[in-house]
DNA sequence: TAAAAATGATAGTATTACTTTCAGCGAAAT
DNA sequence: ATTTCGCTGAAAGTAATACTATCATTTTTA
């Protein structure tokens, strides 16, 4: 089952909440072995069935596809990240040292929590890495964000955001920081795992997109101007 | 058909060459279409077919599966940029100069090349704001890479690498930076249109990354160290 | 004009993505 | 003690997807 948070998640990612009953919870937990294993393509609730020794149609009473079951567990994700976000700004409050460790936070997504052995922490970090864009890269977006279903998210970076501020104010751009340094974190990663080409070999992701972070919201100002050159 | 420009695209994309027949052409044509109306996961040669006035085996005669075919036309779409980039940074000498171009010819991929009727160049650049990550977050990206799938998106990041390095030789993370603001480029345009809390209203998205870019390559030195207290 | 290449028509297979119905079982309420 | 409820499993079915194969026909080209 899933770690000890047990965050109230928004009720349409799912037909019949997954956490309160054993079969949800089991699903829950093979889904992310599964979908590590074999990825979000080639993941079917046939073959879930077949490694819970349950069946489809007992799976499809939870979850209307394997969209929401992917969402879902792409929210509680973020749902997990906001909380240890919290707890690492908590009685923080330097604004250098509260981004620097919301970015920890961020950036050990996936180490293991060992107080939840039959949940693997690490395995859904890759799971969110590779498949996390495919929650809402879809075309039915508008719709499923009208019901909520990216919530979290949202309130994820809604989270940030004044951490980000707090190191200025005046900065134009905090919500757009925000999420390409979250997106951006994901891609690192694994660009570094199958693309090196497109990373630095060795690079710190934490570190790159701390500076990265740090540098854009010092904005002096002969950072900021766009060249006055013609075209 | 695709416009005018006809690089070389990894022989591997295809099973028979697209652009060499006219079935072929049209089939790239209406992909982009129908990818735009419909979205990838919708999306069937079934479908093509039936618009094409052809049939299903045609097309997988050119196209193995329709995760080639995304991976071909974004394949396209990074060597055109490619080029725009070379076209843009000609004669341009100042670094500063020639990284504003390069975010200019990037983030203006969208505009319509007049010259070229029956393609829809805005179409195809709404699909790889959607679609483009699916070309490689699968299972199979290694083995997708291996056989030089993913040439022209390297190669565009290998290419835009010199124009950061310009701008500071000793800035340790170009690819990453490179990648970053590429991958970003698509995300704000997707989040300014569906997931507008992420991002912030009226968002130039060039000039947004040009100040994160400029920024992280002046890289005063009281950005660059993580602070110093204890964790 | 003959050979080669490309296309269309038809058909077929395995799998996917579901839905429906019904029966059985354990826990809770009466 | 029994009814009832919620959940699960079993079985079957459907429409669509993702292909592959064969063969006749048309188009290109040498």
């Amino acid at each position: 089952m899933l770690p000890t948070l047990r965050p109230d998640l928004n009720e349409h990612l799912y037909l019949r909440d997954p956490q309160g009953t054993d079969l949800g919870r089991r699903l829950l937990a093979e889904s992310v072995r599964l979908l590590d294993d074999i990825g979000f393509e080639a993941f079917t609730f046939k073959k879930l069935a077949l490694v819970l020794g349950s069946t489809e149609a007992s799976l499809y009473r939870y979850f209307e596809n394997k969209q929401r079951l992917l969402t879902y567990l792409m929210s509680w994700h973020w749902a997990w990240l906001r909380f240890r976000v919290r707890v690492a700004l908590h009685n923080v409050a330097d604004p250098r040292q509260r981004l620097h460790h919301a970015l920890v936070a961020i950036c050990q997504a996936s180490v293991d929590d060992p107080a939840t052995p039959d949940f693997d922490e690490a395995a859904l970090y890759r799971v969110v890495v590779a498949e996390a864009s495919k929650a809402y890269l879809t075309k039915d977006v508008d719709a499923n964000n009208r019901v909520g279903l990216f919530r979290e998210y949202k309130q994820l970076v809604a989270d940030l955001v004044p951490v980000v501020q707090a190191l200025n104010p005046a900065y134009a751009h905090s919500h757009a920081l925000v999420s390409t340094l979250l997106e951006s974190a994901r891609n690192q990663y694994f660009f570094a795992k199958h693309l090196p080409s497109l990373t630095d070999p060795g690079t710190d992701v934490r570190a790159f997109l701390e500076h990265l972070a740090l540098s854009a919201l010092a904005a002096p100002a002969s950072c900021t101007p766009a060249p006055a050159v013609a075209s």
